[in-house]
DNA sequence: TTGTAGGCGTTATCAG
DNA sequence: CTGATAACGCCTACAA
């Protein structure tokens, strides 16, 4: 194989700019800028001899001489930790789709869980250009938050409902809904809970669940077991391989993540675990599988889209209309499938 | 929840610029914008006087006067079907993470399967300053190629090995990988084989498939039983909820994306099929949870990620160096796992 | 409704 | 090694 592109072909006739258009047209820039901005003070006969001239001239605005005059990017910079995990693209996907119907374009960046990377990446996107920034979740590097202020660069964490950082957040109550997902299992009869959840280092979201589901099981003489483990199926498998092996007799496990639902649906099936007949099992997230995974799983709905759009929107309208953006917590609510049983109901 | 954001606090000094350095450092704007570039031609005393002033001043090079005065944006533009599902997103993380290590940003736009949506996107990311474009496939409007072709814009395609449009493509051969999982489920002694794949419309790649598939058929005298779905888990269990209702006696489904082998896997469960004893199961692309599933799926894997670095190589050499960009075909290979079985297998 | 002219922040081409 | 100055392509008062 070796078809190879080639970079200078016929020597095409250089891009033509407002100046050739108004040599063309026997107009002046000014008013062929204004036909591009939508001026309403140009006649319709000017404007659509323009939009022709335009047209067989294949004319392209240039960004960057716009944004230069304006000071306007219309780029706005998001770092998550990781996009191949399916909850983080489902929200870029969003926003991504709100940003374009806007006229904004998203840019995107990845920290792996690293705050320090998270900085680095969130001021290279800066100095990109981009005019506002998304970041995921509440903590983050004094330096980055120094910064945003300093430099009154707009930015909006996702995935949490408060920050005591300053900056707005617009997401959903950890806490609150993990509590939700424990007061569903604890009504189900269940008193000792297995955790399975990713990394606490660098992620609060996580953190947040953990100190939801803790202080319920405080008040609800709830026993717990935390396996910590990776933020993928293998993590999953590997959680539940630990607790079947140790054999605590927890009746329910609660993962803090679908994805690690899966793996613990997986290593299930592999020790002969019927679920929920021996083990009621729970997730978070409410991936496009858990409705149709077998048996379906029992989980708490993020909305993620939502999410992702009401931040994209808050963003446009802060950009262009100078409207503040509000700390926002949206709703996640328990869906309840098969995957969850009273406790000791196999006993009839 | 109303913690709010505001937008003007206290009227920050205006942002400094090269000439404000100038003044700052009694040097001249030809010499800040010389360290700002790492000429070498800027004695060390000077460099070092100016990048003290520069960290004191909070200096940040404005992109887009960069770019309008080199005419180069260092902004690549992939436009994907979807960016939600798993594949498509660990593509964009190596692509993104591979640009970023060259100083150069990634932004991403999504066309939902539909070319005439996909142009529009693109044509967007170029208005936006892209300077070269990723596509999937080799599927692409008319107009889309002859405008790439008359702009000169650089553009690769990506899970492909060749295209008939005279765009370069990095990726994988599918007829012959196709084949690959034909002639490894033929070896087992299957010879009534269903596929489940997605949609067929405007997704070249899958066609490819279909293709080999029936081409190795043709020549092994294998029984075929297609079942198109959504390429989604539901997808999946549709699927083989249809081929197991129909009974028509297929030993082993092939399916043409891991995430419709998930659904495939459910809809065993829930029907009490095991895999591999009475049907097996095979996918393709080998993501994260393949290993791991219960049985562990036999999968072809795509160099997914390898096609992403390489992509993103190949673009930053061509605008950074001209060097051409080749068409090149990654190697993917068979993944055996417990997934699938010599067929009548069960019988012993 | 349309035109003129200056400026946006950098780079790059000359001289010195 | 450093400095003056003209682009880069577009926007936007201010005029007409």
């Amino acid at each position: 194989m070796r078809i190879v592109q080639k970079m200078d072909t016929t020597p095409i006739k250089k891009k033509p700019g407002v100046r050739a258009l108004a040599k063309a047209t026997g107009l002046s820039v000014a008013t062929i800028s204004r036909v591009l901005n939508n001026s309403d003070t140009v006649s319709k006969d000017t404007r659509e001899k323009v939009q022709r001239a335009m047209a067989l001239a294949g004319y392209r605005p240039n960004s960057a001489a716009r944004a230069l005059a304006t000071n306007r990017t219309r780029v706005i910079g998001a770092v998550v930790p990781t996009i191949s995990g399916s909850i983080f693209s489902r929200f870029l996907n969003a926003v991504e789709g709100e940003l374009a119907m806007h006229g904004y374009a998203l840019v995107i960046a990845t920290s792996g869980f690293d705050l320090s990377v998270e900085t680095k990446r969130a001021h290279e996107l800066l100095s990109m250009g981009a005019e506002a920034l998304i970041l995921s979740g509440a903590q983050h590097e004094e330096g980055l938050l120094d910064f945003l202020n300093a430099s009154n660069t707009p930015a909006i964490c996702s995935s949490v409902s408060a920050t005591t950082t300053g900056l707005p957040a617009i997401g959903y109550d950890n806490i609150k809904t993990a509590c939700i997902a424990m007061d569903y299992l604890h009504g189900l009869g269940h008193s000792k809970i297995a955790i399975v959840h990713g990394p606490l280092a660098n992620n609060d979201r996580t953190r947040l669940r953990i100190q939801g589901v803790k202080s319920f099981a405080h008040g609800h003489k709830v026993q717990l077991l935390f396996q910590e483990t990776d933020l993928t199926v293998e993590g999953g498998t590997r959680g539940a391989a630990r607790i079947f092996a140790q054999n605590g007799g927890e009746t329910a496990i609660l993962c803090l993540s679908d994805i690690l639902a899966l793996g613990v649906f997986f290593e299930a099936g592999r020790c002969g675990i019927s679920i929920p007949k021996d083990v009621s099992v729970m997730g978070f997230d409410d991936l496009d599988w858990a409705a149709h995974a077998s048996p379906s799983l029992t989980t708490i709905r993020l909305p993620t889209g939502t999410m992702g759009q009401r931040i994209a929107k808050a963003l446009v309208d802060l950009l262009d209309n100078k409207t503040p953006v509000e700390t926002r917590a949206l709703d996640a609510s328990l869906v309840v499938r098969d995957s969850t049983a009273c406790c000791g109901s196999s006993i009839v």
